[in-house]
RNA sequence: UGACCCGUGGUGUAAUUGGCAACACAUCUGAUUUUGGUUCAGAAGAGUCCAGGUUCGAGCCCUGGCGGGUCAACCA
């Protein structure tokens, strides 16, 4: 068989997981069947970590005709909330997937967990431990130590289904004992020293109630689920591979038929300068270092959503980084390329000042208004274009006037020549300045034969300045959003705590001046603000108090050497 | 000092059966441009953790080191 150039680069580019997938595939595996499952735990709000997971899930699925269920993995009532469950779905939704209906809930098996336990009693491998939790900790050695073995490890089957099943019955509290899977106390991996399968807990279930008093362990939980499901590829992050060998030995137990699911695991996403536990990012909502788990701020897709991210931006992203085994640590820029890279081709340039610097064209007429016509995108006609009103009295930049440019600096400066975007090339003759020597106005000339798109348009200057006339522009609350930690692994510090590297500055809250016309534009509809970078309308945002966000800066590449 | 996993430019990935180490980001030039953006062209940057071995030929196979990660929750 030969293959293609294309079908060579397609498998050139395959990532190990895929490579699994086929293999399996090609050997006649679960009768080539592929189903992936995604299973976020509801306590917490998805990040862009999760974004990795579920391209991969769904992913797999969608590129070999297969399937993926979404399954919440709720096996704690301690930790989870119900809040986190519509977040969830609105995020993978968000993202461009669809799991069909098939949501479940590991609550959905808690009866097949239970059976299967008393399963595993009957055949003498599991036990109830009475023993509290310090003391079979103490007994399970450690990592170069094997264990010792319980005192209850060998009681009778009808003892251990007698207390398991009074477990269950509430008759017990909490952490007095513990239903275990009998293996090896000796197990150079620990995870297989007798590990706890079942806990008492006394707190409502968010969807079973009060009906149970003990819960399944994840161990216990998650990879019969998958096997309930008819599961074939379990894809999850690289720390759970020492869970490998306990997810196969239940499955061992469990399996009637020759259908079997199989864990591959790979590198969990890292990025410099963000935090990405759920912990620390529920710590810094609760602490109120940001504004809920939606800020901006945040690594959740939440946040990324109402910053501007967009969710192709986020899929070329996880592309470009990859699935493999080596623990990485993902370059924040690739991330902003990606969004850049997205939102160049569809968002439209328009006009804003973020620092007005007032300037008077002082041979232009008192009163008058022009329209000019400007072009919404220049690499995109189809976009179209629309008029921007020109007056006597304009904003630029504050930072597009030094009153003592150095020599590659090409924007205005004393008796320096500029093209307004799409107005017309002006020169500066005179400036005032306040007590402080703050520049305070700029008196410059227009050349009106200079007009844009006019027949003698084009004479050359070196610089292009964005502006909005003070008489028509409109004032607007703009975000910016920087990096929320300084430091470009916040997390990786042993000694020191990920708070102390936020920094002070991560938002920036000014007043600024946008083109009139902005105020119709939808919620979350990107603009190029002219070399500024791409900005969002915020979904609070109100008519009468407009707020920008800032979804990424775009690299203004002049320095002062 | 246990078990398992992993070492390829600064970063992240690729390299078919063992066959000239490739791509993207980042960095630096230059050109075009009514955005110092975009686009285009180019440069620099690794000889694949180390040492042996097998082979005509090793990033890939074998042996031994070294380095990093995960694991000893009644969390997931």
């Amino acid at each position: 068989m030969t293959d293609t150039p294309s079908e060579k680069s397609e498998r050139r580019s395959l990532n190990f997981i895929h490579a699994f997938v086929e293999e399996d595939l090609r050997e006649g595996k679960n009768e080539g069947r592929i189903h992936t499952r995604f299973p976020p735990e509801p306590n917490g709000y998805l990040h862009i970590g999760h974004a990795k997971a579920i391209h991969i899930d769904f992913g797999t699925a969608e590129k070999y005709g297969g399937m993926c269920n979404l399954r919440f993995d709720d096996t704690n009532p301690v930790k989870e909330e119900v809040e986190y469950i519509d977040s969830i779905r609105e995020d993978i939704h968000w993202l461009g997937y669809d799991w069909e209906g098939r949501e479940f809930y590991a609550s959905d098996y808690f009866g097949k967990l239970y059976d299967f336990a008393v399963d595993l009693i009957k055949r003498g491998l599991a036990y109830v431990d009475d023993q509290p939790s310090e003391v079979i900790a103490s007994q399970k050695g450690t990592t170069s130590v094997p264990g010792l073995e319980s005192p209850f490890r060998n009681r009778t089957v009808d003892e251990n289904l007698d207390l398991f099943q009074r477990m269950n019955k509430g008759e017990f509290a909490e952490g007095t004992r513990v239903l275990r899977a009998k293996i090896d106390m000796a197990a150079p991996n620990m995870h297989m020293r007798d590990p706890v399968i079942y806990r008492i807990i006394n707190r409502p279930h968010h969807r079973t109630g009060t009906a149970w008093k003990v819960y399944p362990m994840y161990d216990f939980a998650h990879g019969q689920s998958d096997y309930f499901e008819g599961i074939t590829h379990s894809l999850c992050t690289l720390e759970f591979e020492v869970h490998r060998p306990l997810y196969d030995w239940f499955i061992d137990k469990l399996m009637t038929d020759k259908y079997r699911p199989r864990q591959i695991e790979f590198n969990r996403l890292n990025l410099t300068y963000t935090v990405m536990s759920k912990r620390k990012l529920l710590q810094m909502v609760n602490d109120r270092v940001v504004n809920g788990w939606d800020d901006p701020r945040m690594p959740t897709l939440s946040g990324l959503r109402r910053r501007g991210y967009t969710p192709g931006s986020i899929k070329n992203f996880i592309n470009s980084i990859g699935y493999t085994k080596v623990e990485a640590l993902n370059d924040y820029s690739l991330l902003e390329f990606a969004v850049r890279e997205d939102l160049n081709k569809t968002a439209p340039r328009v006009m804003a000042v973020l620092d007005p610097l007032k300037v008077i064209i002082t041979n232009y007429p008192e009163g008058k208004t022009e329209e000019l016509q400007t072009v919404n995108n220049p690499e995109d006609e189809s976009m179209g274009s629309r008029t921007i009103p020109f007056s006597r009295e304009l904003y630029i930049e504050r930072s597009d006037f030094m009153e003592d440019p150095p020599k590659k600096f090409f924007r205005l400066g004393p008796d320096r020549e500029v093209r307004l975007k799409s107005a017309y090339i002006i020169k500066c003759e005179d400036f005032e300045k306040d007590a402080e020597g703050n520049v305070t106005e700029l008196h410059c000339t227009y050349d009106p034969e200079t007009k844009s798109g006019g027949a003698n348009a084009g004479r050359k200057v070196k610089g292009t300045l964005h502006w909005v006339s003070t008489e028509h522009a409109v004032e607007a609350e703009i975000r910016l959003y920087d990096r929320l930690f300084t430091d470009p692994e916040p997390d990786g510090h042993k000694e020191r705590e990920f708070m102390e590297f936020i920094n002070p500055d991560s938002l920036n809250v000014i007043r600024g001046f946008v083109e009139p016309g902005l105020t119709s534009a939808k919620t979350l509809d990107h603009f190029q603000f002219q070399r500024l970078g791409y900005f969002n309308l915020d979904p609070d945002s109100k008519p009468e108090n407009l707020v920008f966000n800032r979804t990424v800066a775009l690299r203004d590449t002049w320095s002062n050497k």
